[in-house]
DNA sequence: CAAACCAATCTGGTTTACCAGTTCTAAATT
DNA sequence: AATTTAGAACTGGTAAACCAGATTGGTTTG
């Protein structure tokens, strides 16, 4: 068999060819919630691709919670049923990667929030590691060098100490992409960083204090220069 | 060699643990963003764990964007650098599966942010398939049927209208978890579908009169019994 | 001496072969 | 006839073999 290497988009759109036949075939046979899928072996055979191929397309629907596999047994259709599958495969398929923009506005909600929830939840710890975060920024700063990756784990260390698991995923996932186009765009100055130092210890003494109000407004003051950034250019 | 069957639990924890040697040898060898890490092989034999293995951990820190592989070329360090790097491999690795209470939270919040975002970018498309899902949602309710599916795809349509891709990818992940657990805990009544039909339509005219406040004052009602299960419970 | 070139080697990706639980069938037993 | 049980076939997971493009070092050529 010829073999051809392909990029990632390629893959990406075969993978999606393949998530749409399993969606049809689901629909044909009129699969409900528990009930098994066919072999990965005769999906692979039926559909005239490898099985690696294959799998990786199972992978990627049982991340988004649709299939489950289990070991030496089979992969079943989740506990959701045809319609909401079938939406749900359908927005799968259709979803592109993010802008810039996207993330940065998801950065701001998602921020607003795990702030308010760290000053009303967080630990000793957490405060102990959100003022690490701030001293090593600092520290940067005044030297004069760059410190983008500082002033990205005090906001890390937010999403930790906000307790929600969820959000605390959310912003490991946008974060990287982020920091890259930030050092890419210079979204952020010199001057602006150190106007961060106080602006860090505004929202750390507000989480301290307990005072989830106020927490939301220093950080909104943190995020000025990003909001223009995101909604005037 | 002796091959085991592992949990999906028991999986992840040895994938922990590759993780955070691949982060060891990183700082070992001061690797720093665009450098080239060992070989797949060398890496596997060097943790005494196969290459599958290995692999699924480097491609665990791609999706978080810490590494990227290039074909036929190498894995190399994303443009992070080892701060940063060290700090946000600490956070994966520590971080568990979420709570419902988690998965409902960032879904208030996320909500009330794409139905304000909807209402200011709606195309008529999406105006017309948020249509379509209330009309879904009717049916089946006047029918006496349990219509989660259709709920839930009604905010699907919102999350795609508000334009933003990361928010409607997020979307797409915590939902089928909260579709089952909807079901398990029987968080909605009947009586509460039968409120969210007008509620479902006073999003609706919100977004189409493209009044971002009153769209997600409307959502914020229909949240209302959800805000009780995940502050009062 | 520098630039072009070529083949041996190394790379991540992919296919193939194999593993060990699970599941189903049908024969054996009560 | 209903139940048990042995075993064959099937399953997702994993290790090993293979692929072809990328890299590299040394050689040749201008």
């Amino acid at each position: 068999m010829k073999i051809e290497i392909l990029t990632k988009h390629e893959n990406q759109i075969i993978l999606n060819e393949i998530i749409s036949q399993i969606r049809d075939l689901i629909n044909y046979k009129n699969l409900e919630p528990g009930d098994k899928l066919p072999s990965e072996r005769m999906l692979a055979e039926k559909f005239g691709v490898s099985r690696s191929n294959l799998r990786e397309a199972i992978q990627k629907l049982e991340f988004y919670g649709l299939l489950k596999s289990r070991p030496q047994s089979g992969t079943f259709v989740a506990d959701i049923g045809q319609v909401a599958l079938n939406g749900m495969i359908d927005d799968i398929i259709r979803l592109e990667d993010p802008e810039f923009k996207d993330l940065v506005e998801t950065r701001i909600l998602l921020e607003l929030k795990t702030c308010r929830l760290a000053a009303l939840r967080r630990t000793d710890e957490d405060l102990k590691r959100i003022e690490e975060a701030i001293q090593a920024y600092e520290k940067k700063v005044l030297n004069g060098e760059d410190a983008v990756q500082e002033d990205l784990l005090f906001h890390l260390a937010i999403a930790r100490a906000s307790g929600n698991r969820t959000m605390n995923n959310f912003m490991l996932i946008i974060t990287p992409e982020i920091i890259t186009n930030f050092e890419k765009y210079h979204v952020c100055d010199k001057n602006q960083a150190f106007l961060g130092i106080q602006e860090h210890k505004d929202i750390y003494e507000a989480i301290k204090a307990q005072d989830p109000k106020l927490a939301k407004e220093k950080m909104k003051t943190h995020f000025k220069v990003l909001y223009q950034y995101c909604y005037h250019t």
